[in-house]
DNA sequence: CGATTGTACTTGCAAATAACAAGTATAATC
DNA sequence: GATTATACTTGTTATTTGCAAGTACAATCG
């Protein structure tokens, strides 16, 4: 029988987790930038979601503060950043395709391209790897 | 090279799973529910967090809403219920120690018992299935 | 070169939500 | 019969969000 208290923790990993992502848009974000390849301010607002402006503009800031995510001029565009997760952002994959798992699972309405899905079944550390490198590279 | 987008997600995984569990408050509770025993509306209140009885009272009617926790008479005392987890909601629990190992991982200040954190980190699949096996039991 | 467009925001205001305090209903206990 | 326990609801105030507009600066167009 497993001990099933968390009276020791005296800081909570989930008071701590849910400060920083529990919030719908801070999800929507790091999925966008997991799953969608976004990278600009732009991308976030264009992501059909809805996000007004200054509500994006905070949520990026507090992410940036609790070293989830990045930002960095872009090179090719002057007034232009490139936002990027962090290794602690990167981090929180494997949450994410458990949740999207669970998702995929227990809502009929979740949509996850067959072969992502069967992926995610079958390999899922191998799976996280492929995606940690692809965003790696592409951040470079 | 994996492909990196959600545009066919029409039923987007991440939305879905926002909208129930993308709130701090709904990821203590289901905290208290998986991890410290609580059962009764008390419990969640003496959680120690400052939830407000009315926010406790809408977060749990909408967790019972979305099918992931439920709520029974409890035969030991007529006013009182007791709440627990469907199958659906013991399914957030790998995605829940995810975040908790993230969470010991990336934050210094998290404590996670020293046993438990092995465990999680040595055999995440036992320590899953042992947790469930507990709860199911306690809820019965 | 001046005007327009693109990008990443900020500011102001109305509306929705949350926090706080108090009250209610019913069952058990003293 | 009065008090306590439990699970809420209701009302009020404070905070946050959503929406619309505006700003600042770099690049591009004519």
């Amino acid at each position: 029988m497993v001990k099933r208290t968390t009276d020791g923790w005296h800081g909570c990993p989930i008071r701590y987790s849910a400060a920083i992502f529990g919030d719908n848009w801070c999800l929507l974000i790091l999925r966008d930038l997991m799953f969608k390849g976004a990278k600009h301010y732009g991308d976030f607002m264009d992501a059909g979601e809805g996000i007004s402006t200054n509500i994006l503009a905070s949520r990026l800031a507090k992410l940036e503060d609790e070293g989830v995510i990045q930002k960095h001029p872009d090179p090719e565009h002057g007034k232009r950043f490139v936002y990027s997760l962090t290794n602690k952002g990167l981090g929180l994959l494997p949450a994410m395709l458990e949740i999207i798992n669970w998702a995929e699972v227990w809502d009929d309405q979740t949509e996850v391209p067959s072969k992502f899905a069967k992926e995610l079944r079958k390999d899922r550390a191998t799976l996280t790897r492929k995606i940690v490198d692809d965003l790696r590279h592409t951040n470079d």
